[in-house]
DNA sequence: CGTTCACTTGACCAACATCAAATATGGTGG
DNA sequence: CCACCATATTTGATGTTGGTCAAGTGAACG
């Protein structure tokens, strides 16, 4: 896959690494500053964020990572990808789930940016604080996706989701893009089996939508797929359709006695 | 009901409320003063955040309500639910869900105390800050209940964090607690149809596991029903054990090419 | 070349959804 | 206190989605 592709323009617009001045906007020294702070992790490695140092507030370079959790019986839950351009941390959710790599990883630490005297500090700030809101929603999404939608809708949701991150990061081409995970990944991200997973792209490929072969994904129509799956892009989320229906809610107007 | 049941106690400790000097503890001028900026609200009611005046941040002093997204064909999922002691905002989530009143509500704003020069300021952000750690948490739990949870895990799964957290603020009589909720919110939740809802709770109650009756949950064996729901208490999170499998995720070793 | 890992397929089964109707339950107005 | 009504809960019958088991294929890597 070159890890070179997919960590190529990862500092788009908008991202806290650019922020950092990790892109082209920053002079050279700076540059070269960044990339000799940039650690890096071997896939299925353990990214674990020291508690000691609770001002360390990794950002994702290059490279996937996955947050999950694990079950005493075996199964397996994730809650989501980091993708470059991500911060690895929620809020600093330690204990309630994991984060391990799924592909060669290159991470900095934007903590030093938020020291006070730092020029860059309010622009870190901000991104990061955008960032944590994004995540917020995907969470909600992901939540959509598990307890409502279909096997079909939830596979077209992540890969729009995924689609539209990669793209912010100039990591899409024309209507393609590459995913380094694994079927069974895939299964364990929408609560599915794998046997199923499979099915569902095929016919997903059968009915022309979406093809997915040797990692690479490309989507055709997205306006039409973000219908079928009922997506929602994240620029474009108002609180009123969200509940625009005459019954909101069917409230108990019932008062429990004991 | 009577909302004096539900609200009763709701300043336990360490939440925000208590740090506010709403408890006990306070001196009586300070608690009048609390219960006279108690906003209400409706039963049904959608509770908006002016987005004009951010440093607003809602907090519940009695009764329950839920995070939820309706999706435009009418399907509905819940995201979890507040209970008194909880603040209403994520991290300020606006426009990726809504928050809807259950009950009749009171909320106070905790904004004030977060001002500079308040004397309660240091304790009531931590207590916030922990706050919104526990809220990510739950929402990973719900992940879980919904991605790889059996029905009647799920809804013992939920029912033990419902109990665990009411109890916190003295919300839970011996093994029982009151909770304002219809069979078909709680499927809305656990993403299950209200009639599966109900023939797992049946199920449960002739297992003698569960009883729910008029809105009374009875939880008798709990640690028996944690094992079998794989639930872990919010005091007892080691990352380590989350992941203590020989082999904690198939990492794709294949490298994907065009 | 054999081994390993991922993907694919078929047969079968369980969990859960849907539809429709009956039966509580509690609030309300007489 | 009773009859009535709207809401909730419960149940049965039936269909669909997705899970499980098992086996086979295909591509990379040593």
């Amino acid at each position: 896959m070159t890890q070179e592709d997919i960590s190529a323009g990862a500092s788009g617009a908008g991202s806290i690494l650019s922020a950092m001045g990790a892109g082209q906007g920053g002079d050279a020294e700076n540059v070269r500053a960044f990339w000799r702070r940039v650690e890096r992790w071997p896939a299925g490695a353990q990214v674990r964020q020291d508690a000691s140092r609770a001002e360390r507030q990794l950002v994702i370079v290059s490279g996937w990572a996955c947050e999950l959790r694990i079950l005493p019986d075996g199964r397996r839950q994730i809650f989501g990808f980091l993708l470059p351009g991500d911060p690895v941390d929620g809020c600093g959710s330690v204990g309630s789930r994991a984060v391990v790599a799924l592909t060669r990883l290159e991470v900095v630490d934007s903590g030093p940016h938020l020291a006070h005297g730092c020029e860059r500090r309010e622009a870190v700030a901000r991104a990061r604080h955008a960032a944590a809101l994004e995540r917020e929603r995907r969470l909600y999404d992901h939540l959509v996706r598990m307890g409502r939608l279909t096997a079909k809708e939830r596979v077209v949701h992540l890969l729009l989701e995924l689609c539209q991150r990669l793209e912010r990061v100039g990591l899409v081409k024309g209507d393609s893009f590459k995913i380094p995970l694994t079927q069974e990944i895939f299964a364990d991200a929408l609560g599915l089996s794998v046997v199923h997973i499979n099915r569902t792209l095929k016919e997903l490929r059968r009915a022309g939508s979406v093809s997915i072969r040797m990692g690479t994904v490309t989507l055709t129509d997205r306006s039409r797929l973000a219908a079928v799956a009922c997506y929602r892009r994240q620029d474009e989320d108002a609180i009123e359709p969200m509940l625009d229906r005459r019954e909101p809610l069917p409230i108990p107007h019932r008062t429990f006695a004991a």
